[in-house]
DNA sequence: GTCTATATGCGGATAGAC
DNA sequence: GTCTATCCGCATATAGAC
């Protein structure tokens, strides 16, 4: 295929997607316009519309990949044999793939309510699966005993949002390696779900 | 004093603060305007600077205050013998305190990244404050050896991101009472430290 | 593919009448 | 104390030149 000059559409697209990550992740989706996220970039905000049809659309985009790339990675992990392992393994999971992306999990956690209805829905139904997929874990240990969990549903609400809650104060080269933050919340979790 | 007709301050005043906590805890702050606000109690946008200097005091004012709010509470429990006792009327306390205003809660979860420099140092003092009133109870036990927590910095962290995600599900008469719902995270938390 | 220019509307905040 | 009117700037999104 033939290209023009000038014609950078493989560069620019995931630019731009990367300029909004962070620009809203900072600032917030309502406090950015367009002009900061072109800007970011190097381009005039009309040029965005090659690549998103509106704002919207943009913010909605950045979420569900966000949450169906958590929910794709999640179900790649190896399956373990018992639920405790299996616990312990989305534990690190959790805090890992967290941490490795601050910026996308901040907009998926503080961005919902400015997404239209039809769009809030779908993000919600990919939280729901990946909120699911413990609760399954902590069903099958309550089951085999392993656990002593009063309410699964309420230990998966717990749990999550222990975990996530790291990404509000981790600093990478602080007080603790990751390795270390990752056994401690796995031990405080493994006493809470009794195993 | 007389006053004069169509005099209203002492009413107006706290309804601009109410509308304001509703309707920025429904769409953020930075998307809804100073018209919204007014229209919600039924005046003009002008007359809401006879109640704060600007947008921003206003947004600082509902933070600083919910959270000196907080704190007052928290200090004003009556302060029981055990660490262990201690840890539970904590983890009772801030669930009920937190489902009691979620509109405040989650405007001063959601919206630290408005705050200009100055006033977000003011709201984070504050929230530390409040921390180190739950790592002072976490020690406390450590010393006494009822507790076993890796590290008390972490369990601090972990417990208040826990007990604070209920209200981001709880509903008023839905499956569990807030007393069931108490109970379960108290006993997830004296688990997760080894009481 | 990107630019400039522009249509159209809403934002925060203030001035001055009542 | 509240209202109306207004200043001024920035917002999203589009049209058409290059």
């Amino acid at each position: 295929m033939a290209r023009k000059t000038g014609s950078h559409a493989e560069i620019t697209g995931p630019l731009v997607r990367k300029a909004a990550i962070k620009l809203i992740a900072r600032y917030g989706f309502a406090a950015v316009s367009m002009r900061q996220i072109a800007a970011e970039i190097g381009i005039q905000a009309g040029a965005l519309y090659l690549y998103t049809p509106d704002k919207q659309t943009l913010l909605f985009d950045i979420m569900f990949e966000h949450l169906a790339d958590l929910l794709g990675a999640v179900h790649a992990e190896p399956m373990l044999e018992t639920p405790v392992a299996r616990l312990e393994a989305f534990c690190r999971f959790h805090i890992c793939y967290h941490l490795k992306r601050p910026e996308s999990v901040f907009i998926a956690n503080m961005e919902l309510r400015n997404l239209e209805a039809e769009n809030f829905q779908k993000v919600e139904d990919q939280r729901r699966r990946y909120e699911a997929y413990l609760a399954s874990i902590l069903e099958a240990g309550q089951n085999s005993k392993e656990f002593k969990v009063p309410d699964c549903k309420l230990a998966t609400m717990a749990i999550i949002a222990m975990l996530t809650g790291v990404n509000s104060w981790y600093q990478e080269g602080g007080r603790l390696s990751q390795d270390r933050v990752e056994r401690i919340y796995w031990n405080m979790v493994r006493r809470a779900v009794g195993a």
